[in-house]
DNA sequence: CCAAGTGCTTCGGAAATCGAAGCACAGGGA
DNA sequence: TCCCTGTGCTTCGATTTCCGAAGCACTTGG
């Protein structure tokens, strides 16, 4: 349930799937993040630190914890599942269309 | 994205977990929702609804649509993830305990 | 020395969230 | 018939969170 709670907050699902691609500094997450504010993003790295599911490199990057990879990999049926989500959506659009 | 975005804001990735067991009332979910605010509840069931994940029912009770249990499947390997997690950070604190 | 880029902080205003109260309605007794 | 209880749902003021622009300290390269 705390689960829950963490990744119902704003961002923080965003942010574990962004990180996947590797160490990535600050400012480049935040564009990465739809230019999500700055002060909020420090928020939630910090959390996200503290849950121990993202690490801040000596180079102050910051990068997946293997926690952090377990939850990407339990997140990509949902990525997965949001790609056909969207189809739906778009055909049920062209559909209304009519 | 899309998809990240909506589940990105608070109960709604909640929401969709507990109504994995069936249909269920509007104040019987919002208990099994630590409580939450009634009017967010209302707000967060009409952005499912319109969403097509969740559906009324003639009674009024709430159930999850087909797509909705699409979403609940793919949450799956997630809920897993927070148990080995749970586990994780307790293992953790007991370590710094000593 | 300077310009540009970085990580990060501060702060005032906007927006989301909370929580308690209450409305209208539907049974179910007495 | 009149309560009493429980339901779905709304309203609204207070609190919390979020946003976004500005800027600070520091590093790198010219």
């Amino acid at each position: 349930m705390a689960a829950l709670d963490l990744f119902g907050r704003r961002w923080n699902l965003r942010i574990v799937w962004e990180l996947q691609h590797g160490p990535i500094g600050f400012r480049a997450l935040q564009e990465r993040c739809d230019n999500m504010s700055s002060s909020v993003l420090r928020q939630r790295l910090t959390e996200l630190v503290d849950a121990a599911l993202v690490e801040q490199h000596p180079d102050s990057t910051y990068a997946l914890t293997e926690l952090g990879h377990g939850v990407h990999r339990a997140l990509r049926p949902l990525g997965r599942w949001a790609a056909e989500w969207a189809e739906t959506l778009s055909a049920a659009d062209s559909e209304d269309a009519r």
